[in-house]
DNA sequence: CCGATTTGACCGGG
DNA sequence: CCCGGTCAAATCGG
């Protein structure tokens, strides 16, 4: 069988979810966005790169139904082509950093909310890499469920004034409304696993009073994206309403992937989840400054959901299903 | 014992 | 005053 179909169709992925990336990278989109769109990419690259290296000797790649590695069409339906204009004004990033970076009101007003879905009811499937912890919680108006309440773990140690918001929607219990708010500036300092150790990587950051609490850093939230999650993703506002899914069946499928992934990841000093260093500052421009929004619906188990009915929600938008 | 969660109080905006 | 968001004391639990 040739796996070129699925590599095309991995690398064309590859090529639009890095279209959409760069299309909202200078919107205040959350990095928590930004990040699971550069996940997807490496993902859909690196199951490129697998198939690949198996070759056509796949007798192996016969035993995974080839469902799973394409993405129906509609994975990456960014139907309505990527409007030219946001792409356009979005480039020679250097520049309109400086636009964004002038003036700083307040705390950034965006909202970032992804919708997730997770097959058992549970929540574990949520986490999205960063520690939380849980201040509140509330029962809203018209809502079943009550509305809970995290800020980061280190907002003291690090002033770090990253919060979310966690709801279970009405519809269907095991979907989750999740709503971030505010940016992460904690460090990751303590990494255990190799991860280039860095020189003279400070982790007290006290005299950037005079710019602003700036740098974030990598975010090592990655390692638990790799969960295998299928995640549609729609840009409500101004943005491209843009879905695409995540990686999600490949990973559970092989495990040599797997390997492959890790093996790639940390210890080849190619820096594959480390530094996107782009230090998101606080846009914040009043008129764009609206929310956007992101809508993500994630599965933890790729193999469930053949026979999962409830696949029909709403923004299941895609019979991504095999 | 210490950090996380729970849960009602508190507070500010509409 | 209502509602949603946050605080903080009590409680949980490892």
């Amino acid at each position: 069988m040739d796996t070129s179909v699925y590599i095309i169709n991995e690398l064309t992925q590859g090529m639009e979810l890095a279209m959409h990336l760069k299309s909202i990278l200078s919107s205040e989109s959350s990095p928590e966005t930004k990040q699971i769109l550069i996940q997807e990419i490496i993902s859909s690259y690196d199951r490129a790169m697998l198939l690949i290296n198996l070759g056509d000797s796949g007798a192996q790649t016969a035993t995974l139904a080839p469902s799973m590695l394409s993405q129906p069409e509609s994975s990456v339906s960014i139907d309505e082509t990527p409007r030219s204009q946001d792409f356009n004004q979005s480039f020679d990033n250097q520049q309109e950093e400086k636009v964004f970076t002038k003036k700083r009101k307040t705390m950034p007003t965006w909202k970032d909310q992804i919708r997730i879905s997770t097959d058992n009811g549970l929540e574990g499937n949520t986490d999205d890499g960063h520690s939380w912890r849980k201040y509140g919680q509330k029962t809203i108006l018209g809502a079943k469920f009550p509305r809970s309440y995290y800020r980061c773990t280190y907002r003291h140690a690090q002033n770090c004034m990253a919060r979310k918001q966690v709801q279970r929607t009405d519809e269907d219990p095991t979907v989750f409304d999740i709503t971030y708010r505010g940016q992460h500036t904690c460090n990751p300092s303590a990494k255990p696993s190799a991860q280039r150790p860095k020189s003279p990587e400070k982790h007290e950051i006290k005299q950037n009073n005079l710019q602003r609490l700036i740098p974030p850093k990598s975010e090592d939230m990655l390692a638990n994206l790799k969960e295998n999650l299928r995640v549609n993703t729609s840009d409500l506002d101004t943005t491209v309403p843009c879905s695409f899914s995540f990686p999600s069946a490949s990973f559970a499928t092989f495990e040599n992937y797997q390997q492959f992934n890790y093996l790639q990841g940390s210890p080849s000093g190619s820096n594959y989840f480390t530094e996107w260093g782009n230090d998101f500052q606080y846009y914040d421009d009043s008129n764009l400054s609206g929310m956007i929004s992101t809508t993500a619906s994630a599965t933890n188990s790729p193999l469930a959901f053949s026979a999962d009915p409830k696949d029909l929600s709403p923004f299941n938008n895609s019979g991504f299903l095999l």
